[in-house]
DNA sequence: ACCGCACCCTGAGCGC
DNA sequence: TGCGCTCAGGGTGCGG
């Protein structure tokens, strides 16, 4: 998915669509996985709410509602969010063959993996979740009701502390990389930017984490935080599903050292950037300069 | 408490 | 063309 940099775009974009605006008819797809709060009870409990705010948690947008409601957004590996009206090839699913509509017939119209539609009672534009493989999650909270996932999270990740993060690793004998992708050590950290960011902090992703230094542990938080930002300066990275709620692309995956890049010559040194797992996850370091 | 792993689901891309 | 395999920005739940 979207990791931090990419729900946060969301949610800049997605904020005039959703506050102010009082929903009218919801729809959705049948009960499945993706579903927290049942599909039947979504449609009858949304009908009529007003968006109050849009926050971010970690990788969770927050939707508040009147009556102190929450509706929690996650977007999973292939999670879209976006408006009616946005035009993007990576909201359509590919025909076999691959052939893609002509232009002029690209309009987004709601698929089988469109599994929630919001349409407001001031008939303006919808909001569309579309999401391929439903790692995504919708869940509605009733006021006062608590949220085991978000209470699990740790820090949000754009504004770790190197002191917090040094203190968090010292118990943890995994590999760094593991570490960083714990929600509950640091809220908002995944694939790409663990990668990107001990890359950029010239650290091995496969250091156990309680043999980093303060020092180090410093320098990591300091990278976190600016690789988040610069990537939410630059759209986020769209490099299978993500897009923005106006269909647009970010363009942070043309600024990547390590993710994705195995094979091809370190930016620092021009080793091959190699590739293993860790975790479960490719991870993409160089095996020269990251120590 | 921590660690690694299986699992949730669908589609794309590859070699044969 | 078709089949079988691997891989993919995430997170949970389990047993060791």
């Amino acid at each position: 998915m979207p990791e931090l940099p990419e729900v946060e775009v969301t949610r800049r974009q997605l904020e005039p669509l959703l506050v102010g605006r009082t929903l009218s008819a919801v729809r959705t797809t049948t009960a499945s996985y993706f579903f927290l709060t049942p599909p039947a009870m979504l449609r009858r409990r949304l009908r009529g709410r007003r968006v109050l705010a849009l926050e971010r948690v970690g990788k969770y947008l927050i939707a508040q509602l009147d009556g102190d409601e929450r509706l929690l957004l996650h977007l999973g590996m292939t999670g879209q969010i976006f408006g009616a009206g946005a035009t993007s090839v990576r909201l359509l699913s590919s025909t076999a063959g691959g052939a893609l509509p002509p232009e002029g017939q690209r309009r987004f119209r709601p698929d089988a993996h469109t599994h929630l539609q919001l349409r407001f009672a001031d008939h303006g534009p919808a909001v569309f979740f579309r999401d391929v493989r439903k790692f995504g999650k919708v869940q509605l909270l009733a006021s006062g009701e608590r949220s085991a996932r978000l209470d699990r999270l740790g820090p949000d990740a754009l504004a770790v502390r190197g002191v917090a993060l040094y203190a968090a690793t010292r118990a943890r004998r995994a590999p760094v990389k593991t570490v960083l992708l714990d929600q509950a050590v640091l809220a908002g950290v995944g694939n790409i930017y663990a990668d990107e960011a001990l890359y950029l902090a010239a650290i091995s992703p496969t250091r156990r984490a309680n043999r980093l230094s303060r020092e180090e542990c410093l320098r990591l938080a300091r990278t976190i935080r600016r690789v988040l930002r610069r990537s939410i300066a630059t759209g986020g990275s769209s490099i299978s599903d993500y897009v923005r709620p106006d269909g647009s692309d970010g363009a942070y995956q043309d600024e990547r050292r390590a993710y994705g890049r195995t094979g091809e010559p370190c930016p620092r040194c021009a080793t091959p950037i190699r590739r293993v797992l860790i975790a479960a996850r490719s991870t993409h370091f160089c095996p020269k300069c990251q120590r």
